[in-house]
DNA sequence: ATTAGGG
DNA sequence: CCCTAAT
């Protein structure tokens, strides 16, 4: 069986904790790959990079070998196996490594249409460029508030050819993947396309318009359907045809923009390539449940949203949206040229892009209702019923950011006989390598949480096909780690047939294998650990949510856009052990005025810029005070005696203290300036 | 491993 | 406190 689900995390205002220590750690570990300044786009831009080398390799035709690309910033790993007759793929990407201390949350969201098979990221995006599959990223931060998407499959593992039934889609033109498939793709393409104009046109004549005012109607170009930026390497072209999936009659289209961003010269910013945007489209059920999301009602608004730099992007349908952004201008101003040279069409016409010129108005003009967007207000809490929430909009004023984003699809493979917890664990893990941390999650079933973590699946009937609709989970802020309201929002699945799948393990995370996790000795983190829902969600998400209705409509709206079953697992690599993950940020710990008094004797002695021998001194056997900690402290001291007594927070430290770190400090850096001197002298 | 600074 | 870059 497969589950799909999506969380959605702090569209109703829940704050993300900054930056997930996690994934910092894990960057440092070295499991990160990529380098990127908070500046720079980095999830977005990683996203890009990895789509848009995956989307070349496609094209130069290389099947397995597909990470090696030009960007060293990205890695993609794929691994192989041999299933039955099918290959599966696996591919990892580590989303949040990318995730720089200044974003925090990154979206993308990655569909893949109906085959049989995993695709690998890459034939994922190949998939999608030529047809259904739809390869987003987007990501929304501010410095306060951010909101994260994530879709998450589950699959227990039961049967075999998990696949089987879904309506094929295919994803054209890749090489590697089934070529058979390519006609249909074209020939359902083609008939779209046909049939595109006068989507188009209805839609320009309603409020889309707006936002497509602001740029040029190229993207209407209705014989190509594919939108390509300026540099862009890929085009793609939209299929409207996408295979109803279940109760929605799919039509989604997506799009795909990519530019390379070779004008880094200019803005300063220096990704290599970017990929703007794919989507995928949504049945048009849902996007009349998003409509009504769209409604101001549903909105939270963000208090937050400095400035409009961000381009905002609507798809028609989909509901897609995103964007907000920090007020950083490197990132600005690259995204906002990426999203001015691109736009996107989306499938039921309209396109639209991201316009720094008029961006809000855009988003939020989707009369049409073809756009979505929220952002990310806060606030709200659960309020909206739940995921779909995921829609806000920021501003009353009208002009609202998106700030959903889109979450990299998560694809878990459970055994029936796992247990809740491991269940719960897996989800934390998945999500985790993506958010990191700071979450918990819950697991509801036909609107319930289910508490009992050591349940199996098979006895709390998640397992059983007619459940699985009902299930949810949920994503709550960790006490621990985030302070801020809870929010959270229980996703509903979607995906309708079951798959029997081959228990199939990831091949990149090792830890995280949720049968063994319970075994793991693992300590139960903090984070991980024990997943398990607090109450307060309870009270925000009331059981009936899960009602049919909202099923629908959660569905409708969060539903992973593709129908597709396959499995595309991206994984973040970086987990390791699961402990490291959720290593937690130290205790905070004042520093004593005893302490004080050590550190400035010290220092006094020994100078600043010894911080070694300053520890070593005063600090021997204070193992939680480092030398970059006495480093900071010394710091705040100083700062501390500068200001007045009336700004200083905390137990107060003697003046005579401060007084000391003054002239320590200005004594020491005299010393600093000497020696400098001296040095140049000697040169 | 330290140091220096920015966040 | 954290994180990074540079030593």
């Amino acid at each position: 069986m497969v589950l799909q689900k999506r969380l959605d995390y702090g569209f109703h205002g829940y704050q993300v904790p900054a930056i997930p220590r996690a994934s910092r750690s894990a960057r440092r570990r070295g499991s990160l790959r990529i380098n990127v300044n908070d500046n720079q786009m980095c999830d977005f831009e990683l996203l890009a990079t990895v789509a848009d080398k995956l989307l070349q390799e496609g094209k130069s035709s290389a099947p397995s070998n597909a990470s090696a690309g030009k960007d060293p910033s990205a890695t993609v790993k794929d691994s192989v196996k041999q299933e039955q007759h099918d290959e599966e793929n696996l591919l990892k990407v580590e989303p949040s490594d990318q995730v720089s201390c200044e974003e925090s949350v990154f979206v993308s969201e990655i569909f893949s249409q109906g085959h049989n098979q995993n695709y690998t990221l890459k034939k994922f995006l190949h998939a999608q460029n030529d047809d259904g599959l739809g390869f987003s990223s987007e990501i929304a931060t501010s410095e306060h508030s951010e909101k994260v998407g994530c879709a998450v499959k589950l699959t227990i593992c039961k049967h075999k050819n998990l696949f089987g039934n879904f309506p094929s889609k295919v994803e054209g033109g890749s090489p590697n993947y089934g070529e058979s498939c390519e006609d249909i793709v074209e020939d359902k393409i083609d008939r779209k396309l046909e049939a595109e104009p006068r989507k188009i046109e209805s839609l320009m004549n309603g409020t889309v318009a707006d936002k497509c005012s602001s740029e040029d109607p190229m993207e209407l170009d209705r014989k190509s359907l594919a939108f390509v930026s300026s540099d862009s390497s890929v085009e793609v072209p939209l299929s409207r045809d996408r295979i109803p999936f279940g109760s929605f009659p799919g039509h989604q289209d997506d799009v795909k923009v990519v530019s390379r961003d070779d004008d880094e010269n200019s803005s300063g910013c220096t990704q290599p390539s970017t990929i703007i945007k794919a989507f995928r489209t949504r049945p048009r059920i849902g996007d009349r449940i998003i409509r009504k999301f769209l409604e101001p009602r549903y909105w939270k608004g963000a208090p937050k949203l400095k400035d409009d730099e961000e381009m905002k992007a609507v798809y028609r349908n989909r509901k897609i949206c995103y964007t907000r952004q920090r007020s950083q201008r490197n990132l600005s101003c690259k995204r906002r040229k990426l999203f001015n040279r691109s736009s996107v069409l989306t499938s039921d016409g309209i396109s639209s892009e991201g316009i720094s010129s008029s961006p809000e108005k855009g988003i939020n003009g989707d009369a049409t209702g073809s756009g979505v967007k929220m952002h990310g207000a806060s606030g709200a809490s659960s309020s909206v019923s739940g995921q779909q929430a995921s829609f806000q909009s920021r501003d009353s004023d009208g002009r609202q950011a998106l700030d959903g984003v889109m979450v990299p699809e998560l694809f878990i493979e459970i055994p029936e006989t796992a247990t809740v917890g491991s269940l719960k664990r897996a989800v934390m893990e998945a999500v985790t390598a993506i958010l990191g941390g700071g979450l918990h999650v819950g697991v509801l079933i036909q609107g319930k949480k289910i508490r009992d973590d050591n349940k199996t699946l098979l006895q709390t009937g998640i397992s059983h096909d007619d459940r699985m609709d009902t299930l949810g989970f949920m994503l709550e802020p960790n006490p621990a780690q985030a302070p801020p309201p809870p929010c959270l929002e229980n996703s509903s699945f979607l995906l309708p047939s079951d798959i029997p799948q081959p228990l199939t393990r990831y091949p990149a995370t090792p830890t995280l294998n949720p049968v063994t996790s319970d075994a793991s000795p693992d300590p139960p983190e903090s984070n991980l650990g024990n997943c398990v829902e607090s109450d307060h969600d309870s009270v925000l998400f009331p059981t009936d949510i899960s009602t049919v209705k909202t099923t629908l409509d959660s569905r409708a709206l969060v539903a992973i856009p593709s129908m597709s079953v396959e499995a595309l697992a991206v994984v973040p690599i970086h987990r390791k052990s699961s402990r490291s993950e959720l290593v937690q940020r130290r205790m905070r710990r004042p520093f004593s005025v005893t302490e004080v008094e050590a550190l400035v004797q010290a220092v006094e002695k020994l100078g600043t810029g010894r911080w070694r021998d300053v520890k070593l001194r005063a600090f021997d056997n204070a193992k939680h005070r480092t030398y970059v900690d006495l480093k900071d402290k010394w710091k705040t001291l100083v700062h501390t005696a500068r200001i007045s007594p009336l700004q200083r927070r905390g137990e107060p430290v003697p003046q005579e203290l401060l007084d000391r770190v003054l002239s320590a400090h200005a004594y020491w850096s005299q010393q600093q300036v000497k020696q400098q001197s001296e040095n140049w002298l000697l040169l």
